[in-house]
DNA sequence: CTCCAGGAGAGGG
DNA sequence: CCCTCTCATGGA
C-alpha cells in the first residue's frame, strides 16, 4: 500500500475523474476503484488530501492523474460564466487523464453511437477475450488487447465481444497500427490541427473520436469533443440556437471553434466540466413539439 | 413498438 | 454545402 499526499494546489476527484467517462475501465466497491491500465491492475481510494493506491508506482499515479499540472489556474481561466462556474463547483477535482494512446484509440471506435455502461462492457468482453491475463491476489483481470492481439481475432470471437459494425473498424485500425508502432509518436509531434487529420484517416475515427483521442491522450486540452449532449449544452447556453435534426459536420466546427475562443486554450476541461453536469439539461430540447412556447421557427 | 446512446461512412442532390 | 440511410446493440 503506498500513499500520496496532495497539496492544496493539486485538487483531485478520484470519483468525477474516474466515473465521467473519459476511461472506461474502471469500478467502484467499497471505496475502492480499480482499474486496468496498460498491463497492470490499479487500485487506489481517496481521504481527503491522501491518495492510497497499489499495483504501481507514484511516477505513474503522478502522470496519469496528470498530477503535475495546475488544475486551479485551468479552472480559473475556463470559468467565464455562471454555468461553466456552477459545473466547476460541482465536479472540482475532475482532472483529465492522460491514458495510453492505443487504448485510447480503439476504445473511442468502440463508443460510437453507445451509453457508458455498454462502452464498457464491450471493452470488458473484448479484453476478456483477447487481453493478456493479470493475476493479482484480488482476481484476475485482463490487460486492454494489443493491437497485434486485435488484428489477430477471428469474426467468431470480435462476434462475441458485441461490437457490431464497430468490428470492422477495429480490427482495420488495429492491422494498421500493429504494422505501424510509432504512430502515436508521430501523432504527438503534429500540430492539433494536423493530429486531428490524421486521426481521421482511420476507418471508424470521426471529428469526434478524434477530438476525445487528442484531449484524452495527447493532452491537448483545446481539443473539444462535440457529442449529442455537448451539443445540446452549447446551443441552448451559448449560440441560442434550436436544436435541427441533422447534426452536420459543419454545426460540429461551429461549436467547437466557438468554444475554442470562448473558453481559451484549455476549452477541453470546459467540455469535460460540461459534459459532467450533461443530466442537468431536459432531455428534450426547445424544438421538439408543437407546443414548445419559446422556440423560434425554423427556416425548411 | 419507438427512441436513444461520448458517430461515422457512403451516396446523392 | 446539404440531406438521408445504414450499420448493431441493448436499455428505457
Amino acid at each position: 500500500m503506498h500513499e500520496l499526499v496532495l497539496s492544496t494546489g493539486e485538487p483531485l476527484n478520484l470519483y468525477h475523474t474516474l466515473s465521467c467517462g473519459q476511461a472506461f475501465r474502471w469500478a467502484y466497491d467499497k471505496s475502492w476503484w480499480t482499474g486496468v491500465v496498460g498491463d497492470r491492475v490499479i487500485r487506489c481510494r481517496q481521504d481527503g488530501c491522501h491518495l492510497f493506491y497499489t499495483g504501481t508506482t507514484e511516477a505513474e499515479i503522478l502522470d496519469y492523474f496528470a498530477i503535475d499540472l495546475d488544475l486551479p489556474k485551468i479552472l480559473a481561466s475556463i470559468e467565464k460564466d455562471r454555468l461553466i462556474a456552477d459545473a466547476i463547483l460541482r465536479c472540482r477535482g475532475l482532472r483529465i487523464l492522460r491514458q495510453p494512446a492505443d487504448e485510447c484509440l480503439f476504445s473511442y471506435i468502440l463508443a460510437t453511437c453507445s451509453n457508458i455502461p455498454m462502452i464498457k462492457r464491450r471493452i470488458a468482453l473484448l479484453a476478456a477475450c483477447a487481453g493478456k491475463e493479470i493475476v493479482t491476489p484480488d482476481g484476475a483481470y485482463h490487460a486492454f488487447p494489443t493491437a497485434e492481439a486485435i488484428a489477430a481475432m477471428d469474426e467468431d470471437c470480435l462476434r462475441g465481444c458485441k461490437l457490431g459494425y464497430r468490428a470492422a473498424y477495429i480490427k482495420e485500425t488495429a492491422e494498421i497500427i500493429a504494422a505501424n508502432p510509432g504512430w502515436a509518436g508521430r501523432i504527438a509531434s503534429l500540430s492539433t490541427d494536423e493530429a486531428r487529420d490524421v486521426l481521421q484517416e482511420f476507418r471508424g475515427i470521426g471529428p469526434k473520436a478524434a477530438d476525445c483521442i487528442l484531449l484524452f491522450a495527447f493532452a491537448r486540452y483545446d481539443a473539444f469533443p462535440v457529442d449529442v449532449w455537448i451539443r445540446r449544452i452549447m446551443l441552448r447556453h451559448y449560440l441560442h440556437e434550436n436544436e435541427v435534426r441533422s447534426f452536420s459536420p459543419s454545426e460540429y466546427d461551429r461549436i467547437r471553434h466557438f468554444a475554442r475562443g470562448y473558453f481559451g486554450p484549455y476549452a477541453g476541461y470546459a467540455q469535460e466540466y460540461l459534459y459532467c453536469i450533461r443530466a442537468d439539461e431536459p432531455s428534450l430540447p426547445t424544438c421538439r413539439g408543437p407546443s414548445s412556447a419559446d422556440r423560434r421557427p425554423v427556416p425548411r
